[in-house]
DNA sequence: AATGAATGAGAGTTCATTCAT
DNA sequence: AATGAATGAACTCTCATTCAT
């Protein structure tokens, strides 16, 4: 089911390929997308389309890989961390990244965020299950990271805090997409701490002492 | 846009189009389900169908406000509380509610889901612009009473209190249902604690203070 | 899988359906055959269509069956016979109508054939392979018949002869529509005595006595 | 249409090219069968194909021709037969031949079959045409013999008798691929003498005298 | 002598919706 | 108040074939 020649081709046709494709994925989801429109406004014709890949999905989940590799990559080199304060500061900068890449590349985010839908509700194919899989292998190490060195609690399951991550970063993420002027770069900077804090919040140890602040 | 005379219409048949469509749209979402086999489905007669809801959009909304005016309902009457400390001890109750009717109504909650899906992504009709808000209004309520006795922190801005708590809930209910053998009620219940916990983390204000543990 | 409200069809609507899928599926069988230009020659649209029938294999089921009846019902009362004599005189009429039908209609001695060419090669559908049951029937009744009279021969397997039965049938047919003048029907009046004696050397029962003739 | 510079090249390939053609028309039929599959499981460029072949058509016949002259030749050298005795014992043998290779190719069978259906059933073109008569060729020259000696009917038009003898053997053909558990030779053996004496119940001449065997 | 990228018409099917009755 | 026949654009995908290299 892999994609074959759609490597060698030349860059300017992959680039409108993908282009057209992460443009109507990232705003229609999977089934929303019209392949046909898709195969358009790449500007090639609907047999070369099916000449570089086996079908839509193939598409899709090259696209979502290509992008997803894009991230894990720049966020390759986690700093070793050797303290839970260590891991923390860390996380803020993680998160201050993060925030850039979402006010960058709205479209691309949309398109990340199609395939977790895809999975919460209906089942998804083996092909998309591996390649959420491999999306949600980056939080997942993360938390093991912090769970080694006493950051991360250790008293829920697992894949609940993953999940609990995925969600508030999305919904940070949205909601920043929504509400806050792009160009204001500064305000921006500073929600990398307000998200970095609620994640905190969420992953700190223990029992959390709720002490009132007025 | 809104729905005309359907409002007294043989209850039987009410029943059974929003039986159809609540099978359909929880299970397919709105682009996915096809208005044909709802239309079938429900038994029914196309041209009964577009004269009760003018067209799909409509009946969509009409069945998500009729699951969201029951669900509000049920929760309409708040206990009063005075302090911080009964705030938390409801939400503890709340979420138990919820869980449970999360657990007793699976297809209504991927129905109401499906819409938080069509508003991430792609833009909400107005119509359905209306609806999310009128689904937002219930925790938005919660929040403003935790506001007002000191419960919850006041230092971000409101709507993102109210996306967070919404994703947070969403996440535990999704995780519930992927996880938990539905038939153990018993540690379903500890979790409870578990997600209302979670909650408070998130909302309380303040710097929250992270102790060790171990 | 059947067809729904084809029946209460305005009838030169349903000839013109019939006519275009009898051409189309006749000369080219069920797979070679267009459905889009079944569709275009019947006049109708393709929603239209796909109102009428499932899909193109519902169609041609419901055609293909549409004839079978028409013949079967044709054959239905064959006189009851008493004596091997009787029944190859019976045989000897029942080729010469046969033959009758091939000559006239053609085209729907293709579309019976194009269902045999499906069965032999390639598997049949369920519900193709009743059809094709259905179609054997007729047949098998009468040799089961024969057999039970002592015409036919008893010591090979029944479906066996089934299966050479239909094909000297359809050899001879097809013979005839290419090699005969088709205005010459006395001649052709001739070989029915021809055929139905290809049959009984075929059927009789007992080592058969090849005596010189000249 | 004719094939052009196929002939010199690599066996190898040749093998592989024919191969796939094989499988992919004996399994669908011409029409059925997908060039560019064949291709793809020949392991041999586009081009290239084009390049041997003038088109899909020629690819078909060309491998059909192939076959037939295997067969052809296979049985080039009938023993010359000087009586009917002679002529009907010659007959049991060549038909157990024909048998052993029934089930030795079954997929060469399909093959020589497939270009059976295409002629019954729309019209042949005139390179397929040529084949068809070249397959034949075979029947007609045996017939011919037989009929030199007397033991075969000369009452009938000649391309009647073929045809019969043609559609008997593929019954037979067909039948035995369905029913008859290929490892039981023994079984098979036998089924020579039926269809032999099938045969020479079709071809014997003069009235034949069908006598009570019980 | 041979490649493989590219074509675009056409396949069967589903869609939300309309409208004469 | 309600029917259900009818629409035709759009869907994903396959086809045999061409042609610049």
């Amino acid at each position: 089911m892999p994609r074959p020649r759609f490597a060698k081709l030349d860059p300017a046709k992959k680039e409108a390929i993908f282009g057209a494709a992460l443009e109507a994925f990232a705003s229609n989801g999977f089934d929303g997308a019209s392949y046909n429109q898709i195969i358009e406004n790449a500007g090639i014709s609907k047999g070369a389309m099916y000449y570089y890949f086996d079908d839509k999905e193939d598409l899709y989940a090259t696209l979502v890989r290509h992008e997803l590799e894009e991230i894990l990559q720049h966020f390759h080199e986690l700093p070793e961390v050797g303290s839970a304060a260590e891991f923390w500061e860390m996380l803020v900068e993680l998160v201050r990244e993060t925030q850039a890449f979402v006010v960058a590349e709205p479209l691309k985010l949309k398109l990340l965020r199609s395939l977790m839908k895809m999975r919460t509700q209906g089942q998804l194919s083996p092909l998309l299950q591996d390649l959420y899989e491999l999306g949600e292998q980056f939080s997942a190490q993360l938390l093991k990271q912090g769970q080694e060195i006493g950051a991360v609690r250790t008293d829920l399951p697992f894949e609940l805090l993953v999940s609990l991550v995925t969600a508030v970063d999305e919904a940070g993420d949205c909601w920043m997409l929504e509400n806050l002027d792009m160009s204001d770069l500064k305000v921006m900077g500073n929600y990398g701490l307000v998200f970095s804090d609620l994640l905190r919040r969420i992953l700190a140890p223990g029992d959390i002492k709720f002490e009132k602040s007025d």
